[in-house]
DNA sequence: TCCTCCGTTAATGTATACATAACGTATTCA
DNA sequence: TGAATACGTTATGTATACATTAACGGAGGA
């Protein structure tokens, strides 16, 4: 029963979604191009109604454009938007832990949120970083800001950062992989530890203000993340969706 | 040409949205109920997929709720859903203004401001302030507010604050009607204009903390205004979205 | 040689037909 | 009498056919 069935059990709009997503995210559709539906019928498999859905929900998504004339087509994005889209998270993400400070969260709640940061403590241990242990630190950064948003127990919140987290280069670890070979990165990483353990101190002391700053300035070391790694090109292959990147258009 | 050839010149999928969320934001459709897609078909007179496409588009959009095993239900709101809404509204709004005034906004660019609220001004001359004035505000409130967003120059960031006012009970001017027969209605609309005189400021001088503050400040008159209209339940027919919001549930 | 207009082609927007899955009801068995 | 199962109905998900509109190309005129 639990085979993956994933042909039949999902949905051929989730389908569709996921591989246009792909397909846009890889750069195999370029920025500014028109998204033709039946090419995209042949290269997902879906018939159109649900290739149309995805495109809708991928313009929603904020990954396309919908063009004025009818269709879609990929949206570029200057350096520029990706960082303020990261500071629109993290701005997001401090009023999401204001909310948790200043309304209240018992210790039992606030213990998934311990148990991740003693495992990046294990992981920051080991010197130099391995890269397994980058990728771990991703996964573990990724609940971890996960947690802290439910925490707000507020869904609209909630809601609006899953939104602005849907970009890949907006999401809390969308850089942190980028970087995983140069010298900088393990320095980085204690930082953002460092707010994570700030922000969990704030919350248990009902200290709104000051839990809202530290996730406002962790999303700052993400900002800090991509020009790092858009000036070290060395390790570019890594990022996420780095052919929506537009390259000094205008 | 120029004739209202609405029924033919605005898409189906258009009109079936919009005629979709009148019959949300009326009540015709209750909170919580499944929305029947013939039925739908048969009121806004659409075929069944634009009737689909704006099922999605209104789900994003955040007034529907997907079920599980397919379809949409209308999406209800708590009082705390929608101060929660306004609270988030005004954090982007802040944000908005605080990059305006980092940023710098030339003289020129700041004049569409300033004509809104001299045109405030004005209305509020006036004792009392008449029905027909607390109108023009709205319009000229929503004008400010949208001219203030795009000043940020950011399009992630407008993107953003337009998904977030696109609930009417969280837009900028979602309950100034609703207390417009109250005596407190003109001391707020006094102490909003200043919020309004003071982001100016801010912006003008590049003071971007205290353009932030203000704006976050001037949203919590609006969940004031809610507070109030929903205490003074008088004039409550003239709330958006009334029928959305879930009295004492849980 | 360039601009404009017309025609063709191909794309999107729309409608509908079909299949599958879910929900409700009725009947039967314990 | 209650619960469980089976069957029927209905709604959604999907596919495809049709129409309309926009874009592209070619031809003719200025």
């Amino acid at each position: 029963m639990a085979e993956r069935e994933v042909d039949r059990s999902v949905s051929q709009t989730v389908k569709a979604q996921l591989a246009l997503r792909d397909q846009i995210l890889s750069g195999a559709l370029r920025p500014g191009e028109r998204i033709s539906e039946l090419q995209a019928v042949e290269t997902t498999g879906a018939s159109r109604t649900p290739v149309r859905m995805a495109l809708v929900r991928l313009e929603e998504e904020g990954l396309l454009e919908a063009i004025p004339s009818g269709g879609f087509m990929v949206k570029a994005f200057s350096e520029r938007d990706i960082s303020d889209s990261i500071e629109l998270r993290g701005t997001l993400e401090g009023l999401a832990a204001r909310f948790a400070a200043e309304r209240g969260v018992s210790a039992r709640e606030l213990e998934p949120l311990k148990e991740c940061l003693a495992a990046i403590d294990e992981l920051l241990r080991q010197v130099p970083i391995s890269v397994d242990a980058f990728s771990s630190y991703v996964t573990l950064n990724a609940r971890f800001h996960a947690v802290l948003t439910e925490l707000s127990r507020s869904p609209p919140l909630i809601r609006q950062i899953d939104r602005a987290s849907a970009l890949p280069f907006a999401s809390p670890s969308g850089f942190v992989m980028a970087q995983s070979a140069l010298p900088e990165a393990q320095q980085i990483l204690i930082i953002a530890q460092e707010h994570h353990r700030v922000v969990i101190d704030a919350i248990e002391n009902r200290e709104g203000a000051r839990a809202e700053a530290v996730m406002r300035e962790h999303a700052r070391l993400a900002v800090r993340n991509l020009r790092l790694a858009l000036r070290n090109r060395t390790h570019l292959d890594l990022l996420p969706a780095l052919a929506l990147i537009k390259t000094a258009t205008d």
